[in-house]
DNA sequence: ACTTGACTCTCTCGTTACGGCAGGGTTTAG
DNA sequence: CTAAACCCTGCCGTAACGAGAGAGTCAAGT
């Protein structure tokens, strides 16, 4: 019979620790006094703290452990818990790893225009499916593109619409002469059919996106930012970039404005049948 | 101007998760109604959201991150961060990593001897400096230890002791016909001068431990036990082991009797003077 | 003007696995 | 018999929010 003192020394816990399992249910004393409310432990429960220490160093949360001290498990199924640990924590640690390199892309990416000062903040995001109405046309200049917009609120009542105006932009002015635009509402809900005007679900991407303020006339450097940034990060756009106008500026005041670009990537070396000469 | 709602949606954070940022200081709402209390943001604002998440995903604490923004660190301080943590994450995945070894390698121990049922926990152990007296001699039979012991008691003051009675066995039984025994006390502090008496500072070791309950008789089973352990991790024993008598069981009753067995240890390849055949 | 639904506010509690007190009883060695 | 060393319960604090209650606000449609 062991004191809690003696019992925590020989176990490397604190006695704090034993406490708390045994309110926890973890670790029950083999003997508690009556008066006193002292706890005292047998040799034999070394093993069991043990055993709690090698489940915690695995990973596993106490209650998780309580569970495994009533099974009394097999060695095989030891061994099974033991493989998906193994296998969550070499996840985490890539995760780690991945962000840590995206990071250090971002660093680089601020040390690459030191004077500027300008330093873009780009992110991979996941973007869920959604509803689109689109109108796409060639245009001669970027302002014929409000047309479109006006289309398809003519044609759709505008109780359905969520979020902002959106543009993809197949072809720019990059790219040659034609201004392939395709402009975008997203909608609440898969709407009952329309005439004139394209209705799908966009499907779930991979994007990298970045957000713009300020004036229009910097857009086309946040843009240069951008692809040096998916080249320091081994990927590569592989369709039509998505501007999505979340404050469209007065002209005047275009200091208010925020442009989110987003360009669907996948990694370098992943070939695509929409892979675009724009991106 | 943003509502807090859509500035969640476009930083990808919760909104209560920008409620606690204000309230620790992080990042202030460029705005607050009197009235209401409704808090609202402007779009420049989401670039140091971006790097607030930024800094979370090096690992950094919200309190640090606060200093940063403070602070306005230049990149190459930002890289120095980036390079501590990035140090810190590959220690923290070594040690899972070695953790995970060790646990696989109990679990291999439990299957090597299903039938038994009985597998002992093993584990490493830093021992710190520690001052002892010792009575060292070669002896015919173990029960001449306790003289050994009666020895130590009788020239040091019993007020001195710490712990329980311990044993070095330099040699034993099963290396001849010599058992080479090394009677300890552990000792509070360093005592005055003893004649007649061995007194020295132990230095730190790591040592793999074992904690033995129930009958003598089973002590060689545990021993095998700890050598098996010890190939299947990469170790070797380099000094003679240590046992630890923490409860001496009386006659008869023997269930109650703890040893604890110690053996430094070091890497296997890693070669020492102090080797001994023994081990 | 009124309602409805979508937002927003503050406040409190809960989470994990204990650490660190305070305030008071117990054991043990000298 | 007393002092030191243990032990007890109970309460607060941690990090970074998530969940939910209960109440106030805003925008749009009737």
């Amino acid at each position: 019979m062991l004191k809690i003192g003696e019992f925590a020394q020989l176990g490397n816990v604190s006695v704090r620790a034993l406490r708390f399992y045994h309110e926890a249910g973890l670790l029950e004393p083999s003997h508690v006094d009556q008066a006193s409310n002292y706890r005292s432990y047998e040799p034999r429960q070394l093993r069991q703290l043990q055993d709690i220490r090698l489940y915690k160093a695995v990973g596993l949360s106490l209650t998780e452990i309580r569970e495994l001290l009533r099974e009394r498990p097999s060695a095989a199924e030891l061994r099974e818990i033991l493989r998906e640990r193994r296998a969550l924590l070499k996840r985490r640690i890539e995760d780690d790893l991945e962000s840590l390199a995206r990071i250090e892309a971002q660093l680089n990416a601020a040390a690459d225009s030191p004077a500027k000062q300008m330093s873009w903040r780009i992110e991979m995001r996941h973007i869920r499916p959604v509803w689109v109405a689109a109108a796409r046309e060639n245009i001669r200049s970027y302002e014929e593109a409000d047309g479109l917009f006006a289309e398809i609120e003519r044609r759709i009542g505008t109780e359905l619409f969520t979020g902002k105006r959106a543009a993809l932009w197949h072809t720019c002015a990059n790219d040659g002469p034609q201004i392939d635009c395709e402009a975008l509402r997203f909608l609440k809900r898969p709407p009952s059919p329309v005439r004139g005007i394209r209705v799908y679900e966009m499907p779930a991407t991979r994007v990298a996106s970045l957000f713009h303020t300020g004036a229009d006339q910097t857009i086309p450097h946040a843009y240069r930012a951008l692809h040096a940034w998916l080249g320091r990060n081994g990927l590569v756009s592989r369709g039509p970039k998505c501007e999505i106008y979340w404050i469209e500026s007065d002209k005047g005041k275009e200091g208010e404005s925020l442009t989110e670009i987003r360009v669907p990537v996948s990694p370098r070396g992943c070939r695509s049948r929409t892979q675009n000469r724009a991106a």
